[in-house]
RNA sequence: GGGCGUGUGGCCUAGUGGACAGGGCGGAAGGUUCCUAACCUUCAGAUCGCGGGUUCGACCCCCGCCACGCCCGCCA
């Protein structure tokens, strides 16, 4: 609806400006202030005083004066309010913003057709997940759903390191040492944990152990490396073992944020498919192909990248970024766009690769970064080789029990009666403090530093997810109160809006907007009509974080609601209890589908 | 040294060149016979890193500087 209005507006102030023999280019349609009683404002005027001779009110009383709501169903008026020209919703607007958040689905927009992959995460099989990387699966699971919600055929893509120097290494370990040989057991009993002792063993005998045994174990390195160049069946199943047993280990760590994926595409994939080799001949073609000190490089200082390129080495062998080239061409063979989400320490060599793909003739206007910086520690940075850190599964373990507690010590003091059970408060525990942790990162610009602190990122006051969350809670409070199903309601927010359930639908029939007449019942279905275009614009920047600054909007603006306009008090109408109540539902669809596009749980009670 | 990014009250944070720079934490003072107080109301607190410039208008654009982070491997 609010799309729909703004397409009215523009319309409208295009013909307006028609009229006055006036440029077009330039409507300057934006949001107002809070405070200003409209949906959408221009401009204009500013920068039409000049062309018109006369100062901006006065341009914008022409424009109004030129502007009749009347054509418009959505628009009840366009008034100027001194250089500004507002435009007012009608009473059509409203009633069609309650009903449209009737539905289940309210915030998807129309499908686009376009397939779009988003990798993210990707990080090395090496260890188990640490928090300083946290931000990766979390930021990118939300642009994977937001760019969904936007109407795009999204892939979600965990890219796998599998031929590097890395892998060689921690095969070779895995393969020459024993548990006897390690220092301690495992910190969890799970693959990753298990097997990142070898791995660390293994850097650490590399760093400082016997000059002969190191010879031995270079050696040995070289020869894993060589065999998944060469495509050796046998090398590959070895390292493979390795790869798969500690990656399994870190997908159960992601699947609790929750960050799944659609394919978990290897590195070796492309070696053993001859795409690498392929590439690598087509870019020996290229006029910025240079071969010097027995390396084939690429030039890319037309690019204003002045480090060449290596894209094979003096050996013959591919590198990493080579490989990562023929990755994505085939990205490019098989979508119209692809997202990265990279951390900025591969800032430069996502553009090497870009200008690599151009040169190669790709359009690159179709990949796009979404780049963040790591969380750090106070004492700095989180590594997985030196084992220091903190781990996802640590993380979310105490964000639970914190929460936990949290729910039990709320569990005496609470006025409503509705007689939590263990596995409510266990599921409270887990949504609330698995969702603050999420809510916690992707509310942030991503490319903000972070430094870790426990206390901060396990907040559950204010702006943090149980604060919104918590107003779904009342949403749903309400609503079972009123003697709707919350689980029907709880279903239809989670089902990606496969089907409104009937108890909106129940909620949806016979209600009057124009009953809705308080500034905090108009605030709130305003904030609610919004999401759409909050959806629209986060999906095109690429930027989930707009969508978690929303739900701090609309829930600040539903607890005002939710103080000044009881639903079910006695002393209410009937006509305006079931105009509240569609309000209510319509809330709790934007509250809750906003959730679900930033990854957070929308509980039914807390 | 070069490239990229960040710099908003004590702390964290929002802010498409336009209507008084919004929130939150922490601090001070209040609010629950009423649909969940993980809530709400009020107060104090800002030279938007610094200096120039462009513009009718700059936190936002341009130039210079400062601080911090990241990168600059025939590693990944």
């Amino acid at each position: 609806m609010y799309l729909q209005f703004r397409d009215d507006v523009e319309a409208a102030l295009t013909a307006a400006l028609d009229a006055l023999d006036l440029p077009t280019d330039d409507l300057g349609v934006e949001d107002p202030p809070e405070g200003v009683d409209a949906v959408l404002a221009s401009s204009a005027a500013f920068r039409l005083a000049g062309e018109v001779g006369a100062p901006p009110p006065e341009v914008a009383g022409q424009i109004a004066d030129e502007i009749d709501a009347d054509e418009h169903d959505l628009l009840a008026a366009a008034t100027a309010q001194g250089p500004y020209v507002n435009f007012l919703p009608s009473d059509a607007y409203y009633e069609g913003t309650v009903e449209a958040a009737q539905q289940a689905d309210f915030g998807h927009l129309e499908p686009t057709g376009e397939e779009v992959v988003v990798e993210h995460t990707s990080a090395n099989p090496t260890g188990p997940v640490h928090v300083g990387r946290a931000r990766n699966p979390i930021v990118g699971d939300a642009v994977a759903r937001v760019l969904s919600f936007a109407g795009h055929d999204v892939d979600r893509h965990y890219y796998v390191n599998d031929a590097g120097r890395q892998m060689a290494v921690f095969t070779w370990a895995y393969e020459t040492f024993d548990e006897d040989d390690l220092d301690s057991p495992p910190e969890r009993d799970k693959p990753d944990y298990d097997l990142v002792r070898y791995y660390r063993k293994g850097n650490a005998v590399l760093e400082s152990g016997d000059p002969d045994e190191v010879e031995a174990a270079e050696d040995e390195i070289q020869a894993i490396m060589q065999g998944l160049e060469a495509g050796d069946e046998e090398t590959y199943e070895r390292v493979q073992e390795v790869v798969d047993t500690v990656l399994g280990g870190m997908r159960e760590s992601l699947d609790r944020l929750p960050a799944e994926f659609d394919e978990f595409v290897k590195e070796t994939r492309f070696l053993r498919d001859g795409s690498a080799d392929d590439v690598v001949s087509r870019m020996k073609e290229l006029d910025a192909a240079v071969y010097e000190e027995e390396a084939w490089q690429l030039e890319l200082d037309e690019y204003g990248i002045d480090k060449n390129l290596v894209f094979l080495r003096s050996d013959g062998t591919t590198l990493y970024a080579t490989r990562d080239l023929a990755h994505h061409e085939w990205k490019f063979e098989n979508y119209d766009r692809a997202v990265t989400v990279l951390g900025e320490d591969h800032e430069l060599q996502a553009s090497q690769m870009n200008a690599t793909l151009d040169l190669l003739g790709h359009d690159v206007d179709r990949l796009r970064q979404v780049v963040y910086s790591y969380v750090n520690l106070p004492e700095g940075k989180m590594s997985t080789r030196a084992g220091t850190g903190i781990d996802l599964d640590d993380l979310l373990d105490e964000a639970v029990a914190r929460a936990r507690e949290e729910v039990e010590t709320r569990l005496d003091d609470r006025i409503r009666d509705d007689d939590l059970t263990d596995e409510d408060v266990s599921r409270i525990a887990e949504q609330v403090g698995i969702g603050a942790v999420r809510y916690d990162i992707v509310a942030k610009q991503p490319t903000k530093a972070i430094t870790f602190e426990w206390d901060r990122a396990l907040d559950f006051e204010a702006q943090s997810a149980p604060y919104v969350q918590y107003v779904h809670a009342r949403c749903c409070g309400i609503l079972e109160e009123a003697g709707v199903d919350p689980r029907e309601a709880q279903r239809a927010s989670d089902a990606s809006g496969e089907t409104a359930s009937t108890a909106s639908a129940a909620v949806a029939e016979g209600f009057d907007a124009s009953l809705l007449e308080t500034e905090a019942e108009r605030d709130l279905v305003e904030v609610i009509g919004r999401f759409p275009a909050v959806v629209e614009e986060a999906a095109e920047e690429l930027q989930p974080h707009i969508v978690a600054t929303y739900t701090r909007e609309i829930a600040e603006t539903f607890n005002t609601f939710y103080r000044e306009c009881p639903v079910l008090a006695d002393d209410v109408d009937d006509d305006l209890r079931d105009a509240r109540l569609a309000l209510v539902a319509a809330a709790k669809h934007a509250v809750g589908n906003s959730l679900q596009v930033l990854g957070v749980a929308a509980p039914r009670s807390m």
